[in-house]
DNA sequence: GTCGTTCTTTTGAATTATTCACGATAACTG
DNA sequence: CAGTTATCGTGAATAATTCAAAAGAACGAC
């Protein structure tokens, strides 16, 4: 894995720094991290770096096109490794958990919407929000025992 | 025009106060400001307010209801009066101009999204990045300039 | 109309995420 | 291996938003 990662900094003409490595490879394994998981992961790895340096590597990394950035509602920016196929995403309002969402149409989803006169669409972003299955079992039972209590 | 913001604010079990009827005639003319926008609307118009109180009735008319927000990326959130349609926006990636764009499909864009399991989609926000009409001119007009002053 | 309760606003400070600046360091080139 | 330059680390700075407590205004009751 870290070779592929090696090979596709030396690609966009970005130097192979232990950093960059180290957050690729934290990527891989926490898909929609924000900076500040970042950092603590690195930090439980040993790697001692800063929050600021990680914003630094995650800026470099989204600008080369290597990290796709997206923010959902009222939390910190996202980052995440896949970019190549447009995907979607899926935030728990409850719990604020990230999921994937495969595109059901082909690849470019939504992208014949009636622009404005003259706007070129570049790309879409589409976000659902909703109750993921555990905040939706969580709360069909706390209104449950609501009922039973004032029942 | 009042009378009916007055109505929608009783609707609602809000208080009707001056500070609120003023935002929401601000954002009949602005419809996608941010909170500084729409607090430098307001001084214009005579009303002597803070950025923080705007904040707070922005919240509380969005908590209501009766406004809807939204974050373009890289951007302050963003307040429209637009709430009974589900629309969408077109971001332009250049001036940061934000347009309307009604969505194709009927009431619920691309709501049959293949979600994760057990998700419980509420609501889908989709925004359109691109250029604007202005701004793809313009980027033309440099491109080709730039093509004349090298030939 | 007046009174009192409760919701709103105000003011100021605090928080959070992010960016900037610059000296120190490490990566690539020849 | 040495030089150049991108990158990192440290610290401060910025921007948007939220919080807290006291003052003020709106609504309902009388």
């Amino acid at each position: 894995m870290t070779e592929t990662d090696v090979e596709l900094l030396r690609e966009r003409g970005l130097r192979v720094t232990q950093g960059r490595i180290a957050v690729l490879e934290v990527l891989e394994q926490l898909p929609h991290a924000d900076a500040e998981h970042v950092h603590a992961a690195l930090i439980e790895r040993g790697h001692d770096t800063s929050v600021q340096s990680v914003h630094n590597v995650l800026g470099d990394l989204t600008g080369a096109g290597i990290l796709r950035r997206f923010e959902p509602e009222r939390s910190a920016a996202r980052y995440e490794r896949r970019i190549d196929d447009n995907h979607h995403h899926a935030v728990c309002s409850s719990c604020g958990r990230v999921e994937d969402v495969d595109c059901v149409v082909g690849e470019a989803p939504c992208l014949h919407a009636q622009a404005p006169a003259g706007f070129t669409i570049q790309a879409a972003n589409v976000t659902f929000v909703g109750l993921c299955a555990e905040c939706a079992a969580a709360a069909a039972e706390a209104a449950t025992a609501t009922a039973g209590a004032t029942a």
